[in-house]
DNA sequence: AATACGGGGTT
DNA sequence: AACCCAGTATT
């Protein structure tokens, strides 16, 4: 039997149910595998529900405010994604009169759309024939081909790209596409797999070998630097902080934070040197650090370490934002969580 | 060709 | 603690 009547086969009994399944719209299909970039099905759900609803069509998206697009992708990370979103919707809605490109070329050229993503949309929304290749078409082909290719070397996805191309059903590419990636996801996971039942056992050339545990084959470890920040919370009488927006080409840019201070070694930091140094013309009361222990925070290429100092002041800030607004703001998850964590009363009466 | 870019779930 | 997730853009 060939290998995609096999695999689909499988899908039909097999595969989940989503949303963006149900649909031939390119604008949903877009928008769900932006958000699906490098982020699990079950995380990125609803976020998918939250967009298409503050946002039906790429107009309505088009015409949104950055600031609002980037509070509602709070939370998902990768944040350039929502930037390129906007981009893309934009261009979309103003010069294409809301058409998307239907072929993988023209999708292509799409900001934030690289090959995964074009030849998903490509597939999935325009019947094409151009095979996706994710971490799950990476992992299953490399099993059942016994191929052992470094996958995180960037030459490497040419070869599994080629074999795809030749596996691909040329009557079901959309199909095709959805099942081989959710194969990867319920069946051929990375640890564990489910080979006791796996209709390609008997072709899989990692099974027939005992080398399941083995493939694929990932080299190179991410090295994470060590980052230190300490945020001011300003408060004043009125219940009104200080934020400001991350500019920089740097983590969280475009979303808002407490005035920082951000270095990349583990020395103390005079508190009060640095506010009469910045914000010479506040006058404080108490400075508090609100966490003993450092908060700890992982990204993908970092370990951020972070205090939270607290800085009542009695006089009015007058740039500041009411605390109550807080939540009309994008910020890092993790500023995000310890706002929430605080009791505003208990603040105040310091 | 290598590196930066989030946050969270699994093992 | 390591791995990985429906990857892309930049260097």
């Amino acid at each position: 039997m060939l290998f995609h009547n096999k695999l689909i086969a499988w899908y039909l009994q097999n595969k989940r149910y989503l949303p963006w399944r149900e649909t031939k719209n390119p604008y949903a299909i877009w928008l769900s595998e932006i958000i699906l970039q490098q982020t699990r099905v079950a995380q990125g759900l609803p976020y998918f529900e939250a967009f298409l609803t503050t946002y039906p069509t790429v107009f309505d998206l088009a015409d949104a405010k950055e600031d609002d697009i980037m509070r509602l992708w709070q939370g998902l990370g990768y944040y350039s994604r929502a930037r390129n979103l906007h981009a893309t919707a934009k261009k979309i809605a103003y010069e294409r009169n809301g058409v998307f490109p239907d072929n993988y070329k023209d999708l292509l050229t799409l900001k934030g759309v690289g090959e995964y993503t074009a030849a998903a949309i490509a597939s999935i929304a325009f019947d094409q024939i151009v095979p996706v290749v994710d971490g799950n078409v990476f992992r299953v082909l490399a099993r059942i081909y016994g191929i052992t290719s470094d996958i995180s070397a960037s030459s490497t996805k040419k070869e599994f790209q080629l074999l795809a191309s030749e596996l691909i059903s040329p009557n079901e590419p959309a199909t095709f596409n959805q099942a081989i990636m959710d194969f990867g996801a319920i069946q051929c996971t990375p640890k564990s797999p489910l080979c006791h039942n796996c209709p390609f056992t008997n072709d899989c050339v990692a099974f027939q070998t005992n080398q399941i545990e083995n493939l694929p084959v990932k080299l190179g470890k991410v090295k994470v630097k060590k980052r230190y920040l300490d945020f001011f919370i300003f408060l004043d009488n009125n219940k009104k902080t200080l934020i400001e927006q991350r500019t920089q080409k740097d983590i969280w840019q475009q979303l808002y934070q407490f005035p920082i201070v951000d270095r990349f070694v583990d020395n103390k930091i005079d508190v009060h040197s640095i506010l009469q140094d910045k914000y010479p013309s506040i006058k404080y009361e108490n400075i508090t650090l609100l966490n003993t222990e450092h908060i700890i925070h992982i990204l993908s290429h970092q370990k951020l370490h972070i205090h939270f100092w607290l800085i009542n002041t009695s006089e009015n800030i007058d740039k500041g934002t009411y605390w109550k607004d807080l939540n009309n703001f994008g910020f890092p998850i993790v500023i995000h969580n310890f706002i929430n964590s605080l009791n505003l009363k208990h603040l105040t009466k310091q």
